[in-house]
DNA sequence: ACGGACAACGTGTACGTTACCATAACGTTG
DNA sequence: CAACGTTATGGTAACGTACACGTTGTCCGT
């Protein structure tokens, strides 16, 4: 009643295990007619290869690169916790995790991956910043048959294997949805993102844009605001935009480097005077969740991007397999309602998921 | 520089692998002195078995139950799908899922629980319906040393190894919050639930309740409706509801067996005119919240509940970890501008997991 | 002093797979 | 026709672990 292996195949056709392997695995050196024989009878027996014992032949250690940014900390930090936690969990293969760092989001990046070129990774996780500038490195490490997988955002084009992220055109519609709901009287809405040349960037502020046309047409949008994840730009962009006259009644911040505008908004006294909503999830962020002065925050769940992303590309790895080439997560949306469960999983990274 | 085995702490300490088997697995026969020094040096050397070697030796072939009910079929068929899923991915190891199923939850359940008395599951896996009813017999299969995992409701008291279910606190507090941001005048509202013995369904009521009086003082709340997980029954009760004098201006359902009532908004041509906020996600659900009509519900991830608990399961029967004996998935909250997601995935279930 | 009982520890084998070497049959070449 | 390459195949050693079994050593009662 046990699983069929090669050694089945083998006496009921009368052939050796060696000639069945190499019929299963496309090696030279058989007699065409034999292999088809061969994989004919593995599919009749239904026949799966013993993945314990295959691992434990190999014993291959899987090398791989993570080129994550330093800035935003909490919402990368948490991403390479989940890549951690997704090598942790993987049964019979040892794996080499090796991080690879740069200071922010499209700077430094390209660099690196340059400067790495001759390391031979099994495979490199990435968090493309400018698809235009990093897509070269990529497509490089694509044709030596390095396979890349793209985090939370995506660089197409690139050849890489897959992408995991957030869907960002919903984060926006989403935020849209919500201003729709709470503001009923006409006004103008602000928008600060990071960087309008990643693309998961560009993609919020479109969901936005379309979705508050489409559910609030008394809600004009002002032009986006480019804080390029500096904190002190932010918040003196964020200040500008306060002290004019006609300001807005409320504000989408599709980046997690939010911090920096709240605190205008707290210098100004418009704190819980002008709408907010949020990206991301960190410690600082949850008392102005819980106290309703920002009315919700899109949760990126990068600690499941990470895990996720580190198991399509295992899976690729391992067996083979052709993974979806974009996968798209559901935000959570994180009210004051429900911020006690994910404050919970900020503060204990990687001990559970959400 | 590859990982060290028994072989390694063996040879620094001049003993043979034998022994270290015995120290590390506290088998009898070994001098307690000698079982110290291996521990130790297994700790020094930063020992991990390797599973694949392990799972290739023991070869186990391990025997699951699920007990789930099949109504309702959209619920427990992804419920069932992520188990599956857990078990396909799961490297090395065979496993054989028994499914068993009974009507509807709490009923027929201890009964097919006994009935099974006899079978040598080497974990179970259970969607517990009154804890009281079915708390006995899950002690008996824990008695008996047979793990169980409850899902998608909790049997405290059980000595279950662990549950895993949406936090159902937070599931009623979301919905409060909903209302309460777009209801701006007085009014009622009326709840809809399966069983209120069923912890889960309790509780979400208790989370409803609570946080309504919190933040939306001026909804008054009416008696919870029970509806047994009966289409028949909650379709004549949502009618008599609604056609008395001070029908609610807003219903929370806070069971999946929500298409009955929005029939009967439709009979009575209500639907749109009441604020609707439902729970759990299938496809006759979508067109209501893609054009609006259900203002909102509370996804409870079925299939994630489903995959974690087989996860938790195995890693408890493999590697005899102790879990957190609660784990509480946050809802996901499905709107207009994100339903798109879901719907994808409840058409293609277990494809991807969101 | 001897055998038996028992504790403590060593040895060998099997798990299913892959990698590699050995071998046999056959054709090609000088 | 000897020497050698090619092709198809068989055989076997690992990989690290678990477990049954065999081997020592010690103590004790007679």
């Amino acid at each position: 009643m046990k699983p069929p292996g090669i050694h089945d195949i083998a006496r009921t056709l009368g052939v050796s295990i060696g000639t069945v392997d190499r019929a299963l695995h496309g090696r030279p050196g058989i007699n065409p007619a034999t292999r088809a024989r061969v994989l004919k009878k593995a599919e009749e027996l239904g026949y799966r290869p013993n993945i314990a014992a295959r691992s434990l032949k190999l014993n291959r250690r899987i090398r791989i690169g993570v080129y994550f940014p330093r800035e935003i900390a909490s919402f990368f930090d948490s991403l390479r916790a989940g890549v951690r936690a997704a090598a942790s969990t993987s049964v019979g293969l040892s794996i080499d995790l090796v991080f690879r760092t740069f200071p922010r989001l499209d700077e430094g990046d390209v660099e690196l991956l340059r400067a790495d070129a001759h390391e031979s990774f099994d495979g490199v996780l990435v968090a493309p910043g400018n698809p235009l500038r990093i897509g070269p490195a990529l497509r490089g490490l694509v044709q030596r048959g390095i396979p890349v997988v793209c985090v939370s955002s995506d660089a197409p084009r690139s050849e890489r294997l897959a992408s995991i992220a957030v869907d960002s055109l919903t984060s926006g519609a989403i935020a849209a949805e919500l201003f729709s709901r709470v503001m009923q009287k006409p006004g103008t809405l602000a928008t600060i993102t990071g960087e309008l040349t990643t693309l998961d960037h560009a993609e919020k502020l479109r969901g936005f844009a379309a979705n508050l046309a489409l559910l609030a047409p008394h809600l004009a949008l002002l032009p986006a605001i480019e804080s390029h994840e500096q904190p002190e730009l932010a918040h003196k962009q964020a200040l500008a935009l306060l002290r004019q006259a006609k300001r807005p009644a409320g504000i989408y911040l599709s980046t997690a480097n939010s911090i920096p505008v709240l605190r205008a908004l707290e210098e100004t006294k418009l704190l819980g005077e002008v709408q907010v909503i949020t990206t991301d999830l960190f410690p600082e962020l949850v008392p102005y969740i819980e106290t309703g002065k920002v009315l919700a925050t899109l949760y990126q769940r990068p600690f499941v991007q990470g895990k996720t992303a580190l198991e399509i590309l295992l899976n690729h790895l391992v067996n083979g397999t052709k993974p979806d080439p974009v996968r798209r997560l559901a935000p959570h949306i994180v009210l004051r309602s429900n911020i006690g469960l994910f404050a919970r999983e900020i503060d204990t990274p990687g001990e559970f998921l959400i």
